[in-house]
DNA sequence: GCATTAATTCTGT
DNA sequence: ACAGAATTAATGC
């Protein structure tokens, strides 16, 4: 049954699915692989000729500059597949994919996903598919956002989207995170919290944020208008 | 295993 | 850019 009212869907750039028992049938056709925390996984200009299904952890995949500057474009958790984008335009990785929590993953050849995923596994191929698309609009919603929108409201989405897709009020992520997600200075991001703690609709934990009174932040993000004035 | 210290990260000014 | 607090990693016992 529906709500009576219409949620609006927010693409956070948090990209997991809590689905996975699709992938069961093929997963004796990959391997397991493990990254530690802070490790990198793929750089830009690395060949990719497999794809990986997350199964834990967090991923972290950037854009950067010659000179260092790193951009998030998104985060992948479990259910999400990397790499896929790179292996079928048969292109090397544009992007900086680090380890931001310990991860397991299943690899799967090029070859496996040819052949086998492609070939034999609708179910699966849709997967892919819609892993790619997340990626796109988690894109297109971020240039929309900063192109349209103030920066407390793009925390606000952010946040909103963001608990949705964890299932969860409790965010693990620093000031400095968001900001290189949002492409926002991280002391505009502080000070945007603060008001919004202030404001009662979240609190500050000791590995994060933790949001008290999500249709608070639902309702300022729809009118757009805070009850927030500095 | 436990306590100290050194390093790094985080956040407000 | 900087400083104080807070975490985390490293070291020695």
């Amino acid at each position: 049954m529906d709500q009576d009212t219409k949620k609006e869907v927010l693409d956070a750039p948090w990209i997991a699915f809590d689905e996975q028992s699709e992938w069961d049938a093929v997963l004796h056709l990959g391997h397991k692989v493990s990254w530690p925390r802070k490790s990198t996984v793929r750089s830009p200009g690395d060949e990719a000729k497999s794809i990986f299904l997350i199964r834990s952890g967090v991923l972290k995949v950037a854009a950067g500059s010659r000179d260092g500057l790193l951009r998030t474009l998104w985060l992948m958790g479990p259910g999400s597949v990397l790499g896929e984008a790179a292996m079928f335009s048969d292109k090397p990785y544009h992007h900086h994919i680090t380890v931001v929590e310990a991860c397991e993953a299943y690899e799967f050849s090029k070859k496996v996903v040819m052949e086998e995923i492609l070939a034999h596994h609708p179910e699966l191929s849709r997967r892919l598919l819609v892993n790619l698309a997340s990626k796109s609009y988690v894109t297109s919603t971020q240039v929309e956002d900063s192109a349209f929108l103030t920066v407390p409201q793009r925390l606000g989405r952010f946040l909103y989207g963001l608990c949705l897709a964890r299932h969860s009020l409790q965010l693990p992520l620093s000031h400095a995170a968001i900001a290189e997600l949002l492409g926002i200075h991280r002391v505009t991001v502080s000070n945007t919290i603060s008001m919004f703690k202030k404001a009662g609709l979240l609190d500050e934990t000791a590995h994060g944020i933790s949001i008290t009174d999500i249709n608070a932040i639902a309702a300022f993000i729809n009118d757009g208008h805070p009850s927030i004035h500095h």
